[in-house]
DNA sequence: TAAGTGCGTCGTT
DNA sequence: AACGACGCACTTA
């Protein structure tokens, strides 16, 4: 039902973290992971092909904090995959993130389910005007893709943009969320 | 219009 | 030093 997952030390060093639950949240667009650190969600992964890690999962207790966290995590999943926006949401994790990065998806956060707001639009609201590719860049490493709104960010013009999860994945959020597709369809 | 090219810009690896 | 989930100007067809 949940493991407790062995980081590495190359990411231990990075984000200063011990060790991480991930437990499974399963829903009808498939079985998203999450993990969580002791400061809160810090991965969210759509469901993937791939199968499981079959190492051998360890019997661990699960905090009773991970365990809250989940609760509201899945049930905010729930809502978010309908486009509707979360009643409350899990803390968030986001060390793993350099300071810029931060700062984006700070400002991504602002962006509520229904809107939507532009890469450039995004680079001036992270302090950094110029840097709209490298704001790219960072919303390809948002760590919690839908409870940090990532598919949201359009390219100029309204046209789709990129998406690291795959374009599918975009599309059907931002549909979800009662978006004009038309508009944007083509990349 | 639509599609393709080149370049500026800048954080990240 | 190279590479992008970009943007914009500018060329072609």
């Amino acid at each position: 039902m949940f493991r407790l997952v062995q980081v590495s030390a190359k990411a231990m060093k990075r984000i200063d973290r011990t060790q991480v639950w991930e437990l499974p949240i399963p829903t009808r667009d498939g079985k998203f992971i999450a993990r969580y650190s002791d400061k809160g969600l810090c991965e969210l992964n759509f469901p993937s092909d791939e199968p499981p890690p079959r190492k051998k999962a360890r019997a661990e207790h699960l905090p009773e904090q991970i365990r809250r966290w989940h609760v509201v995590a899945t049930e905010a999943l729930e809502t978010a995959l309908k486009g509707e926006a979360p009643k409350e949401l899990p803390p968030f994790d986001l060390s793993s993130g350099t300071e810029f990065q931060r700062r984006v998806w700070t400002a991504m956060q602002k962006v509520g389910a229904g809107h939507t707001c532009s890469y450039s639009e995004l680079a001036r609201a992270s302090g950094k005007a110029d840097a709209v590719r490298a704001v790219g860049g960072a919303c390809g490493a948002n760590p919690i893709p839908v409870f940090v709104p990532c598919h949201r960010i359009l390219a100029a013009n309204r046209r789709l943009g990129g998406f690291s999860a795959g374009l599918e994945w975009k599309r059907k959020l931002l549909a979800r969320e009662g978006m004009d597709l038309p508009l944007v369809l083509k990349a």
